[in-house]
RNA sequence: GGAUCGUUAGCUCAGGGGUAGAGCACUGCAUUCACAUUGCAGGGGCCGUAGGUUCAAAUCCUACACGAUCCACCA
């Protein structure tokens, strides 16, 4: 053996010394044990937070294939509609193309080869941090077989009457082009003047006038002495494109000690303001000012064709010359909707969207909670998840690209009339152009992917175990699943969801390219291989919470992987010379020295059992350092403890490390099981491979 | 405006009614003897503040302060 551990010469193989022989493969034992992958961008090279989740959820499988249960990881990768959109369309730009260059069948070609050719980017390098996944398994969401049950879904949803079409405002990105869920929209908080215009007898306060041709409405509040006379008449005003007259409501969502205490009501163009039209039907159907090219359209009259904040810029300009404009508040904050994936303003649209009606949904999933099928892991986001369900609003479905799943909705030609069916009803039919947001399929994702896998996978690991991933997905992923793993089998998808923090660099701060601060996980695993990563990630870490993270901490790590090849080479070095000494020499410090060893097979085992695998790698840590090595092997070189005692110590370590570490720990298995199996008794104690090994007790 | 979480060593974080822990950083000593990617020794904490419960509080409860995150129809 070498003096020191080179994670490089042995990682690769190792790998392929599990995979071949099929050590992923669940096995023959009784209990199922099953974790599906979140599944990954397909081409999305590794960061951090993937290999925080293959860190956690290879400690659970390993654990639990050693305890000899019938073990199940099943991997898949995402086609993650938008995000992978927008990076094709980046790459096109650079080109100096756009997705308007090309037909819908071309683009979805040209991305999917894309896909293709980046495909095992995600895979190989997840391999990488060791994951024991069953990749005979592997799905894909747009696999045929994936795509047909995800069709079936909708067409059952519809049958049940949860889908439904309707014109709503929604959230649309301008420059991604389509529109997103509610859950999509982040909120920023920005400095935003704050326009004060005549409107006849009235003063309103906007900070959008360029959306006064849209104007509905006046509305105040119902007990508002000021504007009580004004209420139920129409007035008339002077705009930019003359005279015109607008109705006067009494709302009670108007705040008097806001700007004037009255409110211009756009229903087009602002979610507050669709709700006052929706509780009024005595106002007239609003105009719609801004298109979904992010222009102003022909009902801005000369206005039409500028950009929205273009046109903000030039009818101010407009008001304040013909005196319409009262003052400008140039310090007003407010939060303003962006999307999240380019940043964007986003601009509420009228559009026609699929919904899905999540109340059925949401109620059978708040029973599985109270009722404690699911158990959350991650401080305090239960109650999240729980706040989530209780105040979801429908999930807006479609989205207006086309590198995802097409709905399958077919409209008679000339008619409002549709069809729903996977292939086209008739020659004069055209199909939706709205593919589904990308989590409509990974919502589906535990049940889909057992029910297109072999035959009994379904039926023996259905409900799944546990779920785990970042809690900065918990509403657009777990709690998705949970609804819809419900609907479609009447059973919780999964028992336990746990949690895993975000990771922040040294300093605590978030990890951002623009910073510059990002932990490479492949840098990391070449520098101070796998199990040092990964350890670094999982040591101390708690369900829930962030985590600071820098290189020294891997290093760290890096050093205690050496420590345990060592520990390994001191007993390999001694049996070179002699044969191990057998007999018990010191039965006092013999008993006392299996006592504790057993005393930290348990606690390992108790932590590792509560999902407490941040205080588990804890304690198999110091244990093994600062006890086994530091104490246990010094008393040995003196005799004071047996050879038999320390060997059986290093083969019971070697294992309740294995779950954080399995490179190491197997590659130091492999060293003493190579050298000295002279002893019966010793090498009936050694499996083959540590990954089968069975869990000390 | 609502909610959730946090505040422990210089930094990053564990712990969670009974004498304060780890990694990194720091100081001193040790080098053919598994490992210098090491060992031994050491410095460094009124465990955010104020009350309460208790024989006993860093730990449980209440309030407050500060910080982070999420949600929200702040015109």
């Amino acid at each position: 053996m070498e003096s020191k551990y080179d994670h490089q010469k042995f990682e690769r193989e190792i790998y392929r010394k599990w995979e071949d022989p099929g050590a992923f493969k669940p096995g023959n034992g009784k209990k199922p044990f099953c974790i599906i992958m979140p599944p990954p961008n397909a081409n999305d090279p590794l960061h951090v937070g993937h290999a925080m989740f293959v860190a956690i959820e290879d400690i659970l499988i390993r654990y639990q294939r050693m305890l000899g249960r019938k073990t199940l990881w099943l991997p898949g990768t995402d086609h993650a509609g938008i995000e992978t959109q927008y990076v094709f369309e980046k790459k096109l730009a650079k080109e100096g193309k756009s997705r308007f260059d090309f037909d819908r069948e071309t683009l979805y070609k040209m991305i999917w080869n894309y896909v293709q050719d980046n495909s095992n980017v995600a895979i190989d390098q997840i391999k990488r941090l060791g994951a024991s996944a069953d990749w005979s398994r592997k799905k894909f969401t747009l696999d045929p077989e994936i795509v047909d049950f995800v069709l079936d879904t909708f067409i059952k949803l519809h049958q049940d009457g949860l889908i439904y079409r309707d014109l709503k405002l929604v959230n649309y990105c301008v420059k991604c082009g389509t529109a997103f869920s509610n859950l999509e929209v982040g909120h920023e908080e920005r400095k935003t003047p704050l326009y004060y215009l005549k409107y006849g007898p009235f003063t309103l306060a906007t900070v959008r006038p360029e959306t006064k041709f849209g104007d509905t409405a006046i509305a105040v509040h119902p007990d508002d002495k000021r504007y009580k006379k004004y209420v139920g008449q129409e007035i008339g005003a002077e705009g930019l494109l003359g005279k015109f007259k607008i109705k006067v409501i009494a709302d009670s969502s108007v705040d008097p000690k806001f700007g004037t205490g009255a409110v211009k009501v756009t229903p087009y163009h602002d979610h507050n303001d669709f709700a006052i039209w929706k509780r009024h039907p005595e106002l007239p159907k609003p105009a719609q000012v801004i298109g979904q090219s992010g222009k102003l359209n022909q009902n801005a009259g000369k206005y039409s064709g500028l950009r929205v904040m273009k046109a903000r810029e030039v009818i101010v300009e407009d008001l304040k010359r013909l005196g319409l404009l009262v003052k400008v508040d140039e310090n007003y904050h407010n939060s303003v909707g962006v999307c999240y994936r380019c940043g964007a303003v986003i601009e509420p649209l009228p559009m026609k969207q699929w919904f899905l009606r999540v109340k059925p949904l949401t109620e059978k999933a708040l029973e599985a909670l109270s009722k404690k099928q699911v158990r959350v892991y991650g401080s305090g986001h239960d109650k999240i998840l729980k706040h989530w369900l209780e105040n979801l609003e429908d999930w807006n479905i479609s989205r207006q690209i086309v590198w995802g799943i097409r709905i399958p909705v077919w409209y008679q030609k000339n008619s409002t009339e549709y069809v729903v069916a996977k292939e086209s009803p008739g020659k004069n039919f055209v199909q939706e152009t709205d593919t589904f947001d990308t989590w409509f399929s990974s919502s589906q994702w535990p049940v889909v992917t057992l029910k297109t896998n072999q035959p009994k996978d379904f039926e023996t690991f259905y409900p799944t175990d546990v779920t785990e991933t970042g809690y900065d997905i918990l509403p657009f992923w777990v709690m998705r699943m949970l609804m819809m793993g419900i609907y479609l089998t009447g059973e919780v998808p999964f028992k336990k969801v746990y949690l895993h923090g975000l990771i922040r660099d040294e300093k605590g701060q978030k990890m951002s390219k623009s910073k510059g601060n990002v932990i490479n996980p492949l840098v990391m695993i070449d520098k101070y291989g796998a199990d040092a990563l990964r350890m670094a990630l999982v040591i101390r870490s708690t369900p829930g919470q962030d985590k600071g993270m820098g290189e020294g901490d891997v290093r760290g790590m890096r050093n205690f992987s050496n420590k345990i090849w060592n520990a390994a080479r001191y007993i390999n070095l001694k049996s070179q010379n002699s044969n191990l000494k057998t007999t018990i020499q010191n039965p006092k410090p013999d008993r006392e020295f299996y006592k504790r060893l057993s005393q930290t097979a348990s606690l390992a085992t108790k932590h590792l059992s509560n999902y407490r695998i941040g205080l588990a790698a804890e304690t198999v840590y110091n244990e093994f350092w600062h006890w086994f090595c530091d104490e246990a092997i010094e008393k040995n070189k003196r005799q004071e403890i047996s050879d038999k005692a320390i060997f059986e110590g290093l083969v019971t370590f070697l294992k309740l490390l294995h779950p954080f570490m399995p490179f190491v720990t197997e590659a130091a298995w492999g060293e003493i099981k190579k050298q000295k199996t002279k002893n019966n008794e010793q090498r009936t104690m050694m499996e083959e491979m540590l990954i089968s090994a069975e869990w000390p007790k």
